[in-house]
RNA sequence: GGGCCUGUAGCUCAGUCGGUAGAGCAGGCGGCUCUUAACCGCAAGGUCCAGGGUUCGAAUCCCUGCAGGCCCGCCA
């Protein structure tokens, strides 16, 4: 029956035969499985046609395909540690449990099976079964078996169906998680603490971005989501927590494309008494052990590459030398605000007319040298307008002590020595401010926000520090080779379907455009 | 925001010059005791993204909209 709705009706027929002939098609549980994996384990080395007389299995997993041949057929089945086929017989089962599984059972249910394992005689391991339950009846056909979910809008929108009908998608997000687990691991083994700080705030700062906008009922107050997580964090080190780190989303009201989602995750850390150098070398040694635990989850050839290319040290390179090199401009960092942004204008970038003078420097910069970045790269000492929360250079002026680390021509870390004079931040923080006479809101937003009270944490002493963020999904895409950011992220944002869309109180109070 | 491309059966895709809709998989019925996208036979299955226009006639041409992708610009 070939409509979507005859399909679905199809498999409910099924499953109301099995309920009258008095069996639960949505059962509680199956006790005492043994994962895929570990069958095919125990069968290695057993010959064809050989078996583990004796022993007995249980597995489950969903249908892959049914594969009948009269009186024998061929299940195969996947859990999350992959796949193992069920092979029933007539003889095992009995003619009326064998009819009753084969005319009751589709491709995407949840199937259980206990059985015996044994490799068949074309040399495939499987599980002789001996009986063979419905764990779960699935109403929707799944993606064709061979293609799968070609369909990018479908896999997005329902990540479900894409995970369930591709094993490659569901082990790229089993990387994620042991990247993200070994990142926590590895920043616990050096010392750091993770912490939680709030996703609610009054003011966003600490980023360049536009904020998402909420409404705070208890304290009927408008709250901003946040941009970063860097200045609740060094509040933590006032407070005299020395090493600390967060992993969390951060949120940016911005474009979503191929290496931006709105809603991303962050790491930070923060580490009193040590320095930007400090924290560089704990950056490779970071990426170092991340780019080891994401090899397996990769083809040979990437695996080492990957490997070779998060081998420390990193190349340095100074940002001025880079920049007057690469454009052939030279002392351009040190031109007039105005000539600068007609530069970034020829280098192709979006330009406003009151743009500050670092926002066109590193619009120049990002055209002429980050693109070029392909092999881990650090890149050191910024000029000090571009970079309101970073200590002055102790010996070279205009700059603050700052690197990013850029690899295949995106940044995958930026770091700093904090800036820990309460009067000079208060005076950086004002220089970031639109000047009174173009304060749209649209501008207004960008600017580093103004935290008062932060401003008044480091009055009462920060030690000095050395800090860091890294973009956990783009740091993640580098180790995984994943072209896009929504490849890394579960449930990346859609649009609404037409006619679908959820009236919103929080969108009026959007900025406007 | 600008440019280009895509949207056809549950899924993967064809559809010529504008002439009234095709295949494979999945599903139904029948057959088959070692398959690997099993195989063989039979029958069935459509809001051609939505709306409008041109035309005797539109999946096809035009316009508008919606959704997605890629490139560019941009925040990580």
């Amino acid at each position: 029956m070939p409509t979507g709705e005859e399909l679905t009706e199809e498999r409910r027929l099924k499953r109301d035969r099995l309920k009258q002939g008095g069996t639960e098609p949505y059962p509680y549980g199956f006790p005492d499985r043994t994962p895929m994996a570990s069958v095919r384990q125990e069968l290695q080395g057993q010959a064809p046609g050989g078996e583990l007389s004796g022993v007995v299995r249980r597995v489950a997993g969903r249908l892959l395909t049914v594969r009948q041949h009269g009186k024998t057929a061929f299940l195969p089945l996947r859990d999350q540690t992959g796949e193992l086929q069920l092979f029933l017989r007539v003889d095992d089962l009995g003619e009326d449990a064998y009819r009753q599984v084969l005319e009751t059972i589709d491709p995407g249910d949840l199937v259980g099976a206990e059985g015996v394992p044994m490799v068949t005689r074309r040399g495939e391991p499987s599980v002789r079964a001996t009986s063979v339950v419905l764990l779960a009846k699935s109403l929707r056909p799944p993606p064709e078996k061979w293609h799968g979910l070609q369909d990018t809008e479908a896999r997005l929108r329902q990540r479900y169906v894409d995970l369930l009908s591709s094993a490659e998608t569901l082990r790229r997000f089993e990387a994620r998680s042991a990247l993200v687990t070994e990142m926590r691991r590895y920043l616990g083994s050096q010392g750091f603490m993770e912490v939680e700080t709030p996703v609610l705030g009054r003011v966003a700062s600490g980023g360049l971005a536009h904020p998402f906008l909420t409404h705070y009922r208890f304290l009927e107050e408008d709250f901003r989501l946040r941009v970063a997580l860097e200045l609740p964090l060094k509040r933590l080190l006032v407070g005299g927590f020395e090493r600390v780190f967060e992993i969390g989303k951060v949120f940016r009201n911005e474009d979503l494309d191929a290496d931006h989602s709105p809603e991303f995750t962050m790491m930070e850390l923060y580490w009193a008494y040590a320095d930007y150098t400090d924290v560089r070398h704990l950056v490779e040694g970071l990426t170092e052990d991340l780019a080891k635990v994401a090899a397996p989850f990769l083809s040979k050839e990437e695996a080492e590459a990957r490997v070779r290319d998060f081998t420390p040290p990193y190349p340095t390179i100074d940002y001025v030398e880079a920049l007057e090199k690469e454009s052939g401009i030279p002392d351009l960092v040190d031109l007039p605000r105005e000539r600068l942004v007609a530069l970034a204008r020829e280098c192709g970038a979006k330009v406003h007319e009151g743009m500050s003078h670092g926002a066109a420097l590193d619009k120049v910069f990002g055209h002429y040298v980050e693109a070029k970045l392909d092999r881990p790269t650090f890149v050191l000492d910024y000029p000090v307008e571009t970079t309101p929360l970073a200590k002055r250079h102790r010996s070279k002026p205009g700059r603050v002590e700052r690197f990013e680390l850029f690899y295949k021509g995106i940044e995958l870390g930026n770091a700093y020595s904090e800036l820990n004079d309460p009067d000079d931040q208060e005076a950086r923080f004002r220089e970031q401010l639109p000047p009174p006479s173009r304060t749209g809101a649209h501008e207004e937003e960008e600017a580093y926000a103004y935290d008062e009270d932060f401003v008044e944490a480091l009055r009462y002493g920060m030690p000095p520090a050395g800090g860091l963020g890294m973009g956990v999904d783009r740091l993640l895409m580098a180790m995984l080779g994943a072209s896009s950011i929504k490849d890394i992220i579960l449930f990346p944002p859609t649009r609404a379907k037409a006619g679908n869309t959820t009236p919103s109180p929080a969108s009026s109070a959007g900025p406007s455009k």
